[in-house]
DNA sequence: TTATATTTGACAATTAACGTCAAGTCATAA
DNA sequence: TTATGACTTGACGTTAATTGTCAAATATAA
């Protein structure tokens, strides 16, 4: 089964990889180092400016990194219910008959 | 293509064929009028235990409203995202890995 | 140790969500 | 036509969530 990694796992992993610091990362962004640990380890969530930023700084498909931030916004919205996954079905249907019918 | 009603039309149509004004209905949410008739009208979102106060006042299935109001919510999030049908899909990967793997 | 990087949690500021209220529209009956 | 009842609209206040700062705590490394 194909491997799943957080936003934040990725944004770290790049970081380092490029041998940025936080601090510089976090300047660039315009926040304070704390958020950006936080993002960095799932504890706040990003906003679609800063991933966008961090797709330009960090040289990581913007659109990839998007759709994985998005997945993640869904995901946070239905994490505690038991039903879930059918509306996440039923989302996508919707999502389709929206498509041919507007 | 099955037609797709949003919750409001869903709450609206019932409380009407159940012959309810707006105003029992939303006493018996212990919300004012105006609320209740925007989210009918789909200008305002419910709240989970508005959901289903009015599941069981409406006599709908609880189950159905919930899935609907839910599916409606993530729709929400990415209501003006060009890769939003994308994040969907990637959403419910994460959704089948997640109940496979932990 | 000393210095630098990251993490943590308390707090403040900003924004969005949720509600009330009163005035407005619309339909219908007197 | 006016009076009434149902619903709608928008201005407004309150509460709750989000987003950020800051300083202290904790690694990590020289």
């Amino acid at each position: 089964m194909k491997e799943s990694k957080t936003t934040g796992e990725i944004l770290r992993e790049k970081r380092e990889k490029k041998g940025l610091l936080l601090r510089q990362v976090a300047a660039m962004l315009d926040i304070d180092t704390a958020i950006l640990s936080k993002i960095e380890r799932s504890e706040r969530k990003a906003s679609k400016e800063q991933i966008i930023k961090l797709a330009e700084i960090l040289e990581l498909d913007e659109e990839d990194l998007i759709v994985q931030f998005l997945s993640e916004k869904i995901l946070y919205e239905i994490k505690d219910e038991e039903l879930g996954s059918k509306a996440l079905k039923v989302a996508e249907q919707k999502m389709k008959y929206n498509k041919n019918n507007s």
